[in-house]
RNA sequence: CUGGGUGUGGCGCAGUUUGGUAGCGUGCUUGAAUGGGGUUCAAGAGGCCGGAGGUUCAAGUCCUCUCACCCAGACCA
């Protein structure tokens, strides 16, 4: 940020302002600039190190459990995208056509990939001939592009940053329990990393993804009520694999469709960070992907000894494993303190004159902005502990944040009345027909965001047809 | 795609009603002092007013077209 920038709008309970925040936030953090590529962003030096951290936190998991990254090609023939009917009618109004190569018009025009499912499958049918070469356990971190009509940053751009994990198995059983068990991957990772409360769940039929026939799902809630989808995991049953003629000889000699599934994450996460956990004066990060974890600022530093101790503590805390830095330019610490709280840095340690003459120093973290006084002898062992302290109450207080916005309704004069109030996240029972989760859309305004897997018994029948309720849902405003 | 809004030094804006020498704040550069919550003073640089066409002696301002972005909806994993 610019000396002399400053956040101008506020969180507030309104959806314009709480955009105009967010954007504000988005610029000013210098995360993102906005490009003149219609619906891109500029993924800035400071943004793109918090998708590195996320990148290197996810990959380490997906190769624990036995992926192996690979690379497909950016473009989709269009004859080959027409295999799979549900998925190329979900995907076709939104994609990006290539018609010319150099001067000339293609025979057949190529499509900018979307989401890769084809492509791997056009790979699979070549590679997977036996029961022993399955499982088939491949990731790809790449961009696709989706030709959206209105983009915000992170939430939808026309071209995102993503991971997109794609598998075969010899059965469904095998495939269901690899769909579940990414999507924990994902939902501990948000959780534990990223101190963001998350609901682990079901998608509708309406809600599921183009070809699949299930979709898991991570549902966030942002400060200002709305549901964040954050990442997906798929089974698609042997539908593919028909499609793309992927055929394996089984252990019992039988030619057989290997079960696939899918599942992605994007640099929407980094939105969904910014809205769980963002404040009045800028963006607040959880320790795991900051960039940097810890900012020294030395006050007074031209008078003798402040720049040396700050320098000697940098190399003590980053030899401890912390991601710090020591900030020695010239701008006034009144400045400093407000850049770096725009920047979201958990911890904040000034060192002055005063301190030096007691043998401490002053921390502050950047959700309380407490003043703690902590000797310098014992930073290092102490510093570890406030982040995980700071992790702590950022989670706690975005779970508190969805409690306080999540109610239950048992009528239709109670989901109205909820649809009229504001935004969060609604609890029901339903009867699973289509027909009611478009009465919500229709009357109230919300879709279902999930089936949550830990189901609760709220009532016995749909409050919207009043027939018998089969599962309950959780229904939201969405991102 | 529909409706509304905005395009003027890096950023934020005024000026457009009623055409007449492009302004303010902030940032930037240089120097000095200051330094524990967005310091102070001084000097300086930087804009064919989103683009194209038109009306006029004269256009940031009026007219036509166009592009981009923002907001709301629709659409969307």
């Amino acid at each position: 940020m610019k000396k002399g920038d400053k956040l101008v709008t506020e969180i507030t309970a309104r959806d314009e302002d709480f955009a105009r925040w967010y954007t504000d936030i988005v610029k000013k953090a210098e995360l993102v600039d906005y490009s003149s590529v219609r619906g891109c962003c500029v993924l800035r030096p400071y943004g793109y190190a918090i998708w590195e951290h996320i990148q290197r936190i996810l990959d380490a998991e997906f190769k624990r459990l036995g992926h192996e990254n690979v690379m497909m090609p950016m473009f989709i023939p269009e004859s080959l995208l027409q295999r799979e009917k549900d998925h190329v009618e979900g995907f076709a109004p939104e994609v990006a056509w290539v018609t010319h190569g150099g001067d000339e018009e293609l025979t057949e025009r190529l499509c900018v990939r979307p989401t890769s499912e084809v492509l791997f499958c056009d790979h699979y049918a070549n590679i997977i001939e036996s029961w022993r070469d399955l499982p088939k356990l491949y990731n790809q971190w790449c961009s696709v592009v989706r030709w959206e009509k209105s983009t915000r940053p992170f939430l939808r751009t026309a071209e995102f940053l993503w991971q997109e994990g794609h598998t075969m198995h010899e059965t469904a059983e095998e495939a269901i329990e690899e769909t579940e068990r990414m999507l924990n991957v994902y939902a501990d990772f948000a959780e534990g990393q990223l101190a963001m409360p998350v609901l682990r769940g079901e998608k509708t039929d309406r809600e599921k993804f183009a070809g699949a026939e299930r979709t898991y799902t991570i549902e966030a809630m942002m400060h200002d009520g709305k549901a964040l989808q954050s990442g997906t995991s798929h089974y698609f049953g042997d539908g593919f694999a028909r499609a793309f003629n992927i055929q394996f000889t089984d252990r019992n000699n039988q030619l057989a469709y290997p079960h696939q599934t899918s599942w992605g994450l994007s640099t929407r996460i980094i939105g969904g960070i910014i809205m769980t956990h963002g404040d009045d004066s800028g963006l607040v990060l959880p320790p795991a992907v900051a960039p940097i974890q810890v900012v020294i600022l030395p006050i007074a530093f031209h008078r003798g000894g402040v720049l040396e101790k700050a320098r000697e503590v940098q190399a003590q805390l980053q030899a401890a494993g912390l991601r710090v830095k020591l900030d020695d330019s010239d701008a006034s610490p009144g400045w400093k303190f407000a850049e770096y709280e725009m920047k979201g840095i958990p911890l904040r340690v000034e060192i002055g004159p005063r301190d030096l003459e007691q043998g401490s120093c002053i921390v502050v973290p950047r959700d309380s902005r407490e003043k703690l006084s902590v000797p310098l002898d014992r930073l290092a062992e102490v510093l570890p502990q406030l982040l995980e302290d700071y992790r702590l109450r950022l989670y706690a207080r975005a779970l508190q944040n969805r409690e306080k916005n999540t109610f239950t309704a048992l009528t239709m004069e109670e989901i109205l009345a909820f649809a009229a109030a504001g935004n969060g996240f609604l609890k029901t029972m339903w009867c699973k027909e289509a027909a009611c989760e478009e009465q919500m859309k229709e009357q109230a305004g919300l879709t279902s965001r999930c089936m949550p897997l830990a189901q609760e018994q709220l009532g016995e029948c749909c409050p919207i047809c009043q027939k018998p309720a089969k599962v309950m849902v959780v229904w939201g405003r969405a991102y």
